[in-house]
DNA sequence: AATCGCTCCAACCGCAGCCAT
DNA sequence: TATGGCTGCGGTTGGAGCGAT
């Protein structure tokens, strides 16, 4: 394949947008949507590639942009979503509505990365003075913890007999992790040995086939997401279901967002305290 | 006031995947 | 099936802004 010619081989304007331009590619737009992008500047009068004008639209000028500073609900939810996808900049995206995939990469990088790596430095220090244990992570599994292993066995961290309950979204993490702060069950990460592959896209795609309304689906987990241990994983599309994990009774809460089904499943001790599962 | 170092973010680059031919 | 064009995505960079010295 022959790549097409960079901008400035081509003649064309490199680097900050100027009132003008932004002016001219809104009104084209406007006009005349966005069906080419290669062909656009051309017939808009810019001398700009293509590209630069599409990265421009979606990262600036479309209307429906928000702008200003990520609220603590957004910036919860992109730590979950980062988490479960990893560098999926733009499935995160997807599940923040008026934020781009550049913004949230750029605010991961420059706060919550750094927010999330000092947290876990400080529950490290915490867990070697306390019986209470945190998950932690390393910078690298920051980077991309989807490809990583889950630090934490249900069968362990129910060993002791008492109830585990799984619940899902980022929201409902945030309000469970504030009203269950401070009531972590003892449980010793570096024990865990089950492995949780990385989500693919056909995970989510198989997870949405299902013809039954009341089961989701019955996940393949040889390439899913939980664990070759696991025989089954059931899920309702009520907003809260029963799972059957590793012969524990979970409750689960799906959330439909967009194309995929995620879930952020926390364990709880007696039904309150909570650690988050994925 | 000048300089330095750091942070932040808009924009660019290169690759992968999809689609038309 | 092979090829080429286009779009979207994630990684990276450059420079503006700002505080510290």
């Amino acid at each position: 394949m022959v790549r097409a010619p960079c901008c400035e081989k081509m003649g064309l304007k490199r680097g900050p947008w100027t009132p003008e331009e932004d002016r001219i590619l809104i009104s084209y737009i406007h006009k005349h949507g966005h069906a080419n992008w290669r062909a656009l500047p051309k017939q808009a009068g810019l001398l700009r590639c293509g590209k630069s004008c599409r990265l421009r639209w979606i990262n600036y000028l479309r209307p429906d942009i928000k702008r200003g500073n990520f609220t603590k609900e957004e910036e919860e939810t992109i730590i979950n979503l980062h988490e479960m996808l990893g560098n999926r900049w733009s499935a995160i995206a997807a599940k923040l509505p008026g934020r781009t995939d550049n913004e949230i990469k750029n605010v991961w990088h420059t706060h919550l990365k750094k927010r999330l790596i000092k947290q876990n430095q400080e529950n490290s220090d915490t867990k070697k003075h306390s019986k209470s244990t945190i998950i932690t992570k390393s910078e690298s599994e920051l980077t991309n913890p989807a490809s990583n292993s889950l630090p934490m066995s249900p069968q362990q961290s129910s060993s002791d007999g008492s109830s585990v309950t799984a619940v899902t979204t980022g929201e409902t993490n945030d309000h469970m992790k504030e009203e269950n702060k401070g009531e972590h069950e003892v449980v010793d990460i570096d024990s865990f040995e089950i492995s949780f592959p990385a989500i693919d896209e056909s995970f989510w795609s198989d997870a949405l086939s299902s013809d039954d309304n009341s089961s989701l689906s019955t996940l393949d987990l040889g390439r899913g997401m939980i664990s070759n241990d696991i025989d089954q994983f059931q899920i309702d599309q009520s907003p809260f279901s029963s799972v059957d994990f590793m012969g524990y009774d979970y409750n689960a809460k799906s959330e439909h967002v967009g194309m995929d089904f995620w879930y952020n499943i926390l364990l709880t001790t007696e039904g309150e305290s909570m650690v988050p599962l994925f």
